[in-house]
DNA sequence: ACACACATGTAATTGGTTACATGATTTC
DNA sequence: GAAATCATGTAACCAATTACATGTGTGT
């Protein structure tokens, strides 16, 4: 009867579109991979057709595209009903969906194959965490460096500390991973000489 | 052309199946949630067409109800193929999606609300990881508790060394939370504060 | 008598990725 | 002149939730 579970994808390009002013649907995906990638990306599958309902709906309007370059470049803002919408959004809270987390349904069935294979496992997980860790350690002491304080502060870029916190959520829980699967390949460790026993 | 991008709910299902022996559908989704909630649930409406499937597949078999009882009750149990399966994909390496999360998206763009507006999302996001805790933490003692070295180990239940791995992974997260909440709680006051001096 | 947990299944709808289709500009 | 990046869009397909439909057993 009743709608129910809209995504956010909409709301995700306004609130792009609202922090950069004037951008094409191509530079909203470029910046959320810069940016939100950690937590939010979208696909071009997703972000043309959006950009064209909320043109619909009066959320966005286009700009004039700077006549020479690149094929068909359009560029869109937001609308005060945009501003209005996105405000409202902001306010609702956020639902708490399970994420699905392949790797800790394989683990959850490890018992099911040998004890190396869930190191493997395990192994590669914590060589994807690092890999972030060595992404976004470097983006954080930039941007900080950016929006410093101290003397020499060259831009001010309001949407900045909103940024910095989800990007020292993404380090935490980046770290936090790599110290449990250090743990973990340390129990498997254990496990494994036990399994190796028993079989010989 | 090729498939690609196949989901692994057959496996998940499979997998419980594997660890439990004769489940009915219905089992399967209680198990679930006792159990991998933290990463990983099924609907019903994949469950029965899944179960539907693996039949066809021949990875699963049903196994006699007990006469009497509930409408219809069908257990199911998991053939030789089907355990083959299980362990071959035990060995691919998990992919890794960035999951989506709406409340890092709002907190992202919160330089567009008011300060306070953002502070009750974060207060709702740590209240959801203590809530977790209080239901992790207990759960993890009373499985320990029955697995325990010790001298009155009650059941020896191989499966739960890797339940508890994924346990601890939802405590850790979940504690990782509360801190980083905190910390981001502290610094929304202070950016909460420059507002009002600046507006008044 | 009513509610709640048990139990199975299908249909409608929404959401999302990938592949396809096309073409310009820049860089090596 | 080849490859990478910029740039926009549609179609096919897959995945998943929610709502619908139906009915039994148990506890209060």
């Amino acid at each position: 009867m009743t709608k129910v579970e809209r995504s956010s994808t909409a709301e995700a390009v306004l609130g792009i579109l609202d922090l950069n002013g004037g951008m094409s649907g191509y530079e909203v995906r470029k910046f959320m991979e810069e940016s939100t990638a950690n937590f939010w990306s979208e696909s071009f599958g997703q972000i043309y057709p959006t950009l064209k309902k909320l043109l619909d709906d009066g959320l966005i309007k286009t700009e004039e595209t700077d006549g020479g370059g690149h094929p068909a470049k359009k560029k869109y803002r937001v609308t005060d009903a945009g501003a209005a919408r996105l405000q409202e959004w902001l306010t609702i809270p956020a639902r708490a969906r399970v994420p699905r987390n392949e790797f800790l349904l394989k683990l959850f069935f490890g018992g099911l194959a040998q004890p190396k294979e869930m190191r493997a496992q395990v192994e590669a997980w914590k060589t994807v965490a690092e890999t972030d860790l060595l992404r976004d350690e470097p983006l954080l002491k930039e941007l900080q460096m950016k929006f410093g304080k101290g003397p020499g502060r060259p831009i001010d870029y309001p949407p900045l500390p909103y940024w910095l916190m989800t990007l020292r959520y993404g380090i935490a829980e980046a770290k936090m991973t790599v110290k449990w699967c250090n743990e973990t390949l340390a129990e498997l460790k254990k496990l494994d000489d036990d399994y190796v026993k028993r079989g010989v």
